[in-house]
DNA sequence: TTTCTTATTTGAACACCGCTAAGATAGTGC
DNA sequence: GCACTATCTTAGCGGTGTTCAAATAAGAAA
């Protein structure tokens, strides 16, 4: 055994190579988009042979899973921030979705990997739905502190649906050359955010 | 040469090999699902050999925009049907949400790759924007015809984009397994859409 | 008809992919 | 020290998208 934290060459077994390989397979993503990520490249990109990572997943699938599952983390990030920036509970609703839309505008390979992940299992993912950071539990908080019923269980998840909906909808929308003349009109993508969610009932009166 | 119809074996060049491809890949993509629609599967299905499909499509992309046309063309088919059974405008605009939803509900892998080809592009598909049956156009004419103001392009724009987005997002979301408990206690599939669309401004009133 | 030309189709090959199995290697517990 | 286990590598399987040279058939020119 040579040193722990020996950066040089390719030291010994490796530290933390699970970790590795999901840092790797980020910056790939962020680097070469979705396309070129493949389980050879990201190991090529973590210098490890091709049938390394499965000693750390047992799927290409998993490893996609962890990379998701960082990113639901950072979009929680931008959730808290954007809560923070706003004490008028409408202000926050909006503010909210805003917020969820720049994230996937700004990342949008690992947005995609996102609810690629969420799709192929029929299942929003597990971050979303069952901790309290989940996002899904955010959006439903704002909604409730905004004047929403809490009582009214169906009214209230109908209409967190419905902003999750809206905002994944124009998530994936948003980059569509087609909109470009609109967001200058508007005087930048944000505006052009907003003003689509003002149509949709939830974001508009926070209700 | 042999007899141009004979429909045994594989008789001679083959009479439309191009239009012979995109049925056997619709034909697969309903059978096998999306992920197993490679174009290696696709020629095997149609009878050929794997580099026959080239002289007919540049790319694997360019066979599977032919299929994402393939699919407009039947979304439109929903449209109208949709349009027709309902005389009321503002129930001509909520109508229009479910069929869209409906048609990626009933057709899921289908659905995935029109909106692929478009993302991928980053660009509506032309056949969603360019002629008269553009789905974008139909949702339009019915907000215009519920009520909305045909002179305030930019808001009309955006009430279209916030029901695009909406349906979009429900279209992609309604298979989650989240929302089973929901849909039996709102008595169905198609009463959870509304019940989603009617929190969505633009499909409650029509405006 | 015969010949020339062009459009299709094929077969073989390349590089890459996800994944598996067998062996090498390095740390851990006895 | 030793056996044991976890980790990593090498080699290989079948599959993929794509290219290229050869084969084949259809149509035009002679």
């Amino acid at each position: 055994m040579r040193e722990s934290e020996a950066p040089e060459s390719r030291p010994y077994h490796h530290g933390d190579l699970r970790r590795a390989l999901v840092e790797a397979a980020c910056r790939l993503l962020e680097k070469e988009g979705a396309q070129a990520l493949s389980l050879r490249a990201v190991a090529r990109e973590a210098g490890v042979s091709p049938a390394a990572p499965y000693h750390h997943f047992k799927d290409k699938s998993e490893l996609l899973d962890a990379v998701a599952h960082e990113g639901w983390e950072k979009l929680d990030l931008a959730f808290q921030a954007a809560r923070d920036a706003h004490t008028s509970p409408p202000d926050r609703v909006r503010e909210l979705g805003v917020a969820y839309v720049c994230f996937a505008s700004q990342h949008p390979d690992l947005y995609r990997v996102m609810y690629d992940c969420s799709r192929d299992k029929a299942d929003m993912p597990a971050h979303v739905l069952e901790n309290e950071e989940s996002a899904y539990r955010r959006v439903r908080e704002v909604l409730v502190s905004a004047g929403a019923d809490p009582s009214d269980e169906i009214g209230l998840e109908l209409a967190t649906i419905a902003c999750w909906c809206a905002a994944h909808g124009l998530a994936e929308m948003t980059s569509f050359k087609q909109f470009e003349p609109l967001k200058e009109a508007l005087g930048g993508e944000e505006a052009f955010l907003r003003g689509v969610l003002a149509h949709v009932g939830v974001f508009a009166k926070g209700l």
